[in-house]
DNA sequence: CGGTTTGTTGCAAGCCAATTGCACTTAAGG
DNA sequence: CCTTAAGTGCAATTGGCTTGCAACAAACCG
């Protein structure tokens, strides 16, 4: 009952740059990090690699698939993810019911999604977000403090609309 | 590591009925049902009685906690949810990493809501949601078919917030 | 370049909310 | 009543994380 689909799903592939621009942006982004205390590791490398040059939501089983992180422990990656995200580098989303989608944060990119209910394809908004207004008028209104947020629609993608 | 809170916190208590409002409601809803293939068990009864009564995402466990529905098998409760999920009578919101919430299907009512990443607590947006425009963009330039959608603003509650 | 410190990793075990199989019970219709 | 299909309790299982611990290896220091 309630099933939901199980093969592995493409996103939509918005948000990519290009080889040569990835790695000086791994670099940058290795560098911030030595602040928090991280080591450059093959593996976090690898982890920032596919998670910079592709700038969408990944599942720890995506990730894991990954190549270069495909002989990692699922572990190590777990860990690595979530001590990105308690440096405030990393976002979780809850996009699906039972699995986290993690995505990095880079400044200046915020994305909205659009979520397939029957195939479980994920897509990215590609109309502007107005909602940073909404925001500061909820901060200023209710007294919450940095606020940012998660938003996603859901129903039928093309395909699965017939 | 990114511990979350894990004590029960309270949600806000917009979006609630009248005791004797609530009863018509549910014997509406059950009604309606009915075309479904559901019985007026006790068990859903008692089920919808809350969730009309009072409007918001609960998790299974806090169902379980509910007057009438404490004595009743969390898979009795489990099977209840998803096959109204199945009806379209049920949406299964993914505020949180782990859990999942359900609410209600109730017409006219649409939530968003803010979560404090610090204590776990939800809170109801008290503003006008003014996305149906943007959903019908959507349909219209991309295709997909009867998209509903999912906003969760994310900070610090004031309590947490200092 | 060794030696020391401390973050990192593999492996295996554990956790826990959800999920399911099965036999029994009960609402609903005739 | 009697039949049929939906609903339920109970126990067992799943699966996505999550953690303890010992072995490793960046970084740093003299
Ligand atoms: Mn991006
Ligand atoms: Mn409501
Ligand atoms: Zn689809
Ligand atoms: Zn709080």
């Amino acid at each position: 009952m309630s099933d939901a689909h199980s093969h592995t799903h493409s996103h939509g592939q918005s948000c990519v740059v290009s080889r040569g621009e990835t790695e000086a942006l791994v670099d940058e982004f290795v560098a911030s990090l030595r602040a928090d205390g991280f080591r450059r590791t093959d593996a976090l490398v690898a982890l920032l690699r596919v998670m910079i040059r592709n700038h969408q939501p990944y599942t720890l089983a995506e990730l894991a698939e990954v190549e270069d992180l495909r002989e990692r422990d699922q572990a190590t990656i777990y860990r690595l993810v979530m001590k990105l995200k308690d440096a405030g580098k990393m976002r979780q989303l809850n996009l699906a019911g039972r699995v986290s989608y993690f995505q990095l944060v880079l400044p200046g990119h915020h994305h909205d999604y659009l979520r397939c209910e029957s195939c479980g394809e994920v897509q990215e908004v590609p109309l502007p977000c107005a909602l940073a207004e909404v925001e500061r008028e909820l901060m200023h209104s209710l007294g919450w403090k940095g606020l940012h947020h998660e938003l996603e629609f859901i129903g039928l993608c093309p395909a699965c609309a017939d």
